[in-house]
DNA sequence: ATGAAAGCGCTAACAA
DNA sequence: TTGTTAGCGCTTTCAT
């Protein structure tokens, strides 16, 4: 910058009104500065810019792995809001490792990043508190971080009931949930749907028919059930992984799943799922964030965002 | 800093050597400036450490779209090798406009990320001459950029001609080839194996089995084909999302599809695939760029990853 | 082993 | 309209 007023034989500071499009500046003068900045290949320092004025305009983006469809339309909505707020998106995947989840919380932290959109890992999040007195502003999605900051979460147990009350009114009485551990969030939330669903038709919660666990773990589970006296006519899955684990098994249960997939609509038969819509909830968590880095307040708000029945085919049998 | 030297009643520098487990303090003193930093809570200001240091410990990522597992195959990748150097992945997704490529590349330029890995939308990258001047190093993955730098890609060529070699093998001789539009390196590239496989059997090169453009018009190019006097007794598909919209289109034609997808195996029958590998393409692409980091010298290199051939059913299909 | 002073490149506040 | 000065929080250099 310094060379850029030598060159135009300017102070400093005009080129820095140039460069920021400051007014006050006289046209002749300014035209002077952008030759000198265009012959001397200028371009303002960030790092500095960043140093003296407080703001870096970059958020903080921690997620479970970027890999998985699921955050990577999380990603890809919270890096469109980003660009249209002039703001860059550092972006971290904590494979489900709490430890990993910290230090990559930590790290933009001290990168002094505007705000940060997390979707928790583990219920601890005490270490935040320090950085939220300093100022940065906090998003959870997916799954809410034990602390009072924004949430976006889905409507879990809402669309899990959907499911298992339309599987109900395809004649089914003995319906099998096959979901993740009870320590996750959304696991549980969507076990609660499927025993409302059950109980808002009368019908008795069967523990036998009931599995959580890993992905791993699921089509076993759905095997012994199948081995019953008094087997389950159809199944309600948790989530993805668990959904694809189980349509490995081979066996072609009447099924609703919980979470859309890619092709879904290929199976034979396509496979009914309640879908989320992971791209909604990254652009609403951004743009709540963008509000409060605007300077809105008020208390946290936490938002529940609907989920959709799409029928395909499984969903529709009835129990043979 | 300064609260913290304070505090611990020492000079500023013992504090910045002891956050920077610089050698020659002694013990006393610096268990001192611990306990006051963690009383105060104090966390380094990286964008002073960056403007002082001039490098950043970051590296940014321009790709097509995070949401497709393909490039957030990639993201992950590079992002682990990133953590494991030390250093954080700024991220932007070009949606293929070469506009907002440019925008991105030259953001990250301008925050002074110490590299950056493309996958480059476009073929013109003169724009980054000056930044590879100014020392930033730059890797391009899947797709040469135009430009003499270090080039992570696929063995695209070798990779189409595996496949339909495999479709030959399996007794066919008349095979549809159903790919992206040649403007695209890749698609050029898998065009170009096609016709050597056929040519290595002695088979002739007939243009009107050949659909190349957009995923939206392969399903009805397909239809088009088979309604011939002499159709196609097999396909084979250039990228995911031919594949998808031929498979959509209800035709179980045996084939072979260029690029793995998540339930390929699910599908009756499992399609036989022709698999890249992102992962490895990130993570290849990402230590290259941290070798030249450290001061590697050399030309620039250009790796061919390999692919591997999957069969699942549908490629093992006779001519019926 | 510790400290003082200079300065990285920029912008805010105030002058002229 | 333009310029001067101070200082953001850190590391580097040189002294002690």
């Amino acid at each position: 910058m310094k060379d850029v007023a030598a060159a135009a034989e300017v102070a400093l500071k005009t080129v820095s009104r140039v460069v920021n499009e400051e007014p006050g500046v006289n046209a002749a003068t300014a035209a002077r500065v952008v030759a000198a900045i265009e012959r001397l290949g200028y371009r303002r320092n960030e790092s500095a810019r960043v140093l003296r004025k407080g703001r870096t305009a970059s958020i903080g983006l921690v997620i479970e792995d970027v890999a998985d469809p699921f955050y990577s339309g999380i990603s890809r909505a919270v890096e469109d809001v980003a660009l249209r707020n002039g703001s860059l998106v550092l972006s971290g995947s904590t494979g489900k490792e709490p430890e990993r989840e910290r230090g990559l919380v930590l790290t933009f932290c001290s990168r002094r990043v505007d705000g940060l959109i997390i979707v928790p890992t583990g219920s601890d999040h005490e270490y935040l508190l320090p950085e939220l007195d300093a100022g940065i502003a906090a998003v959870f999605v997916d799954r809410p971080g034990g602390l009072d900051v924004d949430t976006v979460l889905s409507d879990n147990s809402g669309g899990a009931r959907t499911g298992v009350t339309h599987l109900i009114r395809h004649g089914h009485r003995r319906i099998a949930y096959v979901g993740d551990s009870a320590s996750i969030f959304t696991a549980t939330e969507r076990l609660y749907g499927y025993r409302h669903a059950l109980r808002d038709a009368g019908l008795p919660y069967d523990e036998s028919l009931v599995a959580t666990g890993p992905a791993e773990q699921a089509g076993t589970a759905l095997t012994g059930m199948l081995s019953f006296d008094d087997p389950p006519t159809a199944v309600f899955t948790g989530n993805s992984r668990i959904t694809v684990a189980v349509l490995r098994t081979g066996h072609r249960l009447p099924m609703v799943a919980f979470d859309d997939f890619e092709l879904a609509d290929l199976l034979v038969p396509g496979v009914t799922v309640v879908a989320q819509d992971p791209v909604r909830l990254g652009s609403t968590a951004a743009e709540l964030l963008f509000r409060r880095l605007a300077g809105e307040l008020g208390t946290p708000e936490r938002i529940e965002l609907p989920t959709r029945l799409i029928p395909r085919g499984s969903g529709e049998l009835r129990p043979s």
